[in-house]
DNA sequence: CCTACCGATCGGTAGG
DNA sequence: CCTACCGATCGGTAGG
């Protein structure tokens, strides 16, 4: 007879995970520490490692529920937009929104990831480069879309397009953490629109 | 009378920092540690430690000496072209010329200081912010004086002109690190291309 | 989920 | 520059 029910633990590393979310995008996935996190919850260390089995295991649940949230919060609504050019546009607005509102207290967390651990060996690398490949693969798509509809030229390809809303949105992120400047997410929505044909 | 010169104490000292800048580069500068220099070095802890005083000075030490190789690889070879736009489409080429390199071993210093600091308190994160503002202020000059002499439209401004580079470079170098694609930099310096309007 | 513990490593210091 | 050491913290385990 169990003394928690599936739900309650359920529950608990749900908790655990979202912490973790929140201190992943301020220090790092490295600096998810599981003794840090057991005091912010108050658990032992053995409780909070328990539900994961290493800290490995604890940072790709970290990061697969970063990515949902960041899913739910800017690309689903996007995704109701018509495909191609126009839900491009939408995505862009909603994206540099969420950056501005911090989504992540700490920023973006695949941006800070993804600088993070690109030069480290590991499990938790080969997870961010593939989440980062696919959002970018996500891009493309609705680049190539766009092209194949005529709203968009050929050259840049939708490849080029992805790369560059990416590059702009992380820089975007990145300068409003460190200097507190929010007119870079009115460069970055310029530079988008620009990539993105407005005339 | 000293046991060791002041040349000699000098030397020790770049060569820890020579050291650390590229673990920097690698693992960020918080993963310089003490511990690490001085096994890779053959030196105990208080010798690497006594020529700083503190890791947060080793640190200031650090991201200082790899600035001055940035400027001194990259910015100064630049900047015997003519001023304006000449100068920003030769910056760019050797710039990502740079990251290909791998001029630091794990890619750009300063983009992964810049991520891991942006939401940190203290002292390094201050000199970090510092540096990239004057890298982008440096950039944006270079940009107003193109807008100045007719070489650019005066829209997007200096200051877009700037953050978009520094954008594309950032991205490019990301790309480079986590997934080992080089035509990212072909993607990159083509987006620079169209930002300094070239037809 | 807990307590109690492990060896390793962190930044840093005392004393020479 | 060294040895020898400090308290704190790391990830993780044993046993319950």
């Amino acid at each position: 007879m169990p003394r928690r029910s599936p739900a309650q633990v359920a529950e608990s590393r749900a908790a655990i995970v979202c912490a973790a979310v929140d201190q992943g995008s301020r220090w790092g996935l490295e600096g998810v520490t599981i003794g840090w996190l057991a005091d912010e919850l108050r658990m032992s260390k053995s409780g909070v490692v328990g539900h994961f089995g290493s800290k490995e295991r604890l940072q790709l649940a970290v990061l697969d529920t970063a990515i949902a949230k960041f899913v739910r919060d800017v690309w689903e609504p996007a995704a109701t937009h018509p495909a191609g050019r126009e839900r491009l546009l939408a995505l862009v607005d909603a994206w540099l929104d969420s950056h501005r509102r911090e989504l992540f207290p700490g920023g973006c967390f695949l941006t800070t990831a993804s600088v993070e651990f690109d030069n480290r060996p590991g499990a938790v690398r080969d997870a961010v480069a593939a989440a980062m490949a696919r959002w970018l693969t996500t891009l493309e798509r609705e680049a190539q879309r766009a092209i194949d509809a005529g709203e968009l030229p050929p050259h840049p390809d939708a490849t080029d397009v992805a790369f560059e809303l990416n590059a702009l949105a992380m820089a975007a992120n990145n300068a409003f953490q460190l200097h507190g400047d929010t007119t870079a997410f009115d460069r970055a929505r310029r530079a988008m629109r620009r990539t993105l044909n407005e005339r």
